[in-house]
DNA sequence: TAGTGGTCTAGACCACGAG
DNA sequence: TCGTGGTCTAGACCACTAA
């Protein structure tokens, strides 16, 4: 790799990050693998530790590496609590947030509606998978769930018997589909309850829910997944911290 | 100020980054004031450029500071620009974002609630200042809010006529009673419309509203505001991005 | 004991803003 | 031109981990 360090050039950090960041999306360096130590980078890039630091300490705040001291660095994988703490917000009123239980109820092959195929990117009437499931929190059912995923980059997916897929997918898209989530949009909205949720979720037709719709992004930004839920916020609610 | 560099003590930078933060929530360092320059707090606490630099960018982080070049370290101020930016989180559905205008219907001292109480950590029953207001976006009423200050710092608030009070209330804060808002817990939940609400907003009674209860605190955490939005999400929602 | 990240130093030069 | 923050270097020593 080159550097450049002319005058009025971007600076070298940040030309590192640029390529930390391409060994990651790339999946040259994959999820939960170490890579190279400060001073074998700042050696092979011919700049100075601090330089090397520099890069790192920034990819680490946008959790793309984590540092473990007397160990070295490593790319960030998808744990459960990774997902729990990062992608999941419904806590119950007292503040607290349990791992939601799980139940799939369908994954099928569809075809993409004209506004998924826009949020995916991908072209109109092209294959979509299509989950449906509902969640438990603390034993009672809360949420019901319905992700949309390109079938082009889920190949056979929709083969996986619904009561083997687990309970944190993102997990299952970094091990089975080398697909890691990094980021998401979340747009938020009260609803009226239809007929089928009210059922699943043993409220009144027409009673109010709040409707999440995420669009997950990889580290490059590509869209992959949207996921609406339905949450039944009569004991749980959606929690956010502002700075 | 003395800095303790022994064996296993606190690092530098850490105690240097508390100091700091002691002065700008002392209101030692006003918002909007320059800070001593990074070579000159470095030669007053005996340390290295570098270490007060670790500090400082922490708390620039943290949207407590803000850096110049060419000009200075400052403490960041609440400028509209600044609430509308961190603190503001509706959009229209199509994904943009626009200075909501406002409109109080009241502003007056009451007793405060148990739970009141409890959120803002003040004894109970004591006096708190309840503000009630509407908020149009692009011309249509879209948001019912209601507003809970502790009367202890917020003195004489209640006697400010209610068409002069502003539109972004953070700034009147820090410059009136020099509270600054620096986060915000916020707890969404889909709730029905009131009656009350319904006139308001202009839907029907009953129909799905998207509530938002957030406490806003200084940056030693302490609660000073409660603020509940009931939000009309037919033609806007709540945005939340998530790393 | 060797290798990693974590803290800290002292000093160089660049880019920007104001007088 | 001067003072500010922004980048970069070279090297010291500490704290932690694993062999």
């Amino acid at each position: 790799m080159l550097l450049s360090s002319e005058k009025g050039s971007i600076p070298l950090y940040m030309q590192i990050k640029e390529m930390l960041v391409a060994k990651v999306s790339a999946g040259e360096w994959a999820p939960g693998s170490i890579i190279p130590s400060e001073i074998r980078l700042a050696q092979e890039l011919n700049v100075s530790q601090g330089t090397v630091r520099k890069a790192i300490s920034e990819l680490v705040e946008a959790n793309v590496l984590v540092r473990r001291q007397g160990k070295g660095t490593f790319v960030t994988n998808h744990d459960e609590n990774r997902a729990l703490f990062h992608f999941f917000h419904i806590y119950n009123n007292r503040g607290t947030k349990f791992m939601p239980e799980c139940e799939t109820l369908s994954c099928k092959k569809k075809h993409a509606s004209r506004s998924d195929a826009a949020s995916l990117e991908i072209p109109d009437r092209s294959e979509v998978v299509r989950i449906e499931r509902i969640r438990k929190l603390e034993g009672t059912p809360t949420i019901a769930e319905t992700i949309t995923l390109p079938a082009a980059q889920f190949k056979e997916l929709d083969q996986i018997p619904t009561d083997e897929l687990p309970n944190m997918l993102y997990e299952l898209y970094e091990t089975r589909f080398g697909i890691t989530i990094h980021s998401a949009e979340e747009q938020l909205r009260a609803t009226r309850s239809s007929k089928r949720d009210a059922k699943l979720l043993g409220v009144e037709p027409g009673s109010p829910l709040l409707e999440i719709v995420r669009i997950a992004m990889t580290l490059d930004a590509t869209p992959v997944e949207i996921r609406t839920s339905r949450c039944n916020t009569s004991r749980h609610c959606y929690r956010n911290t502002v700075f």
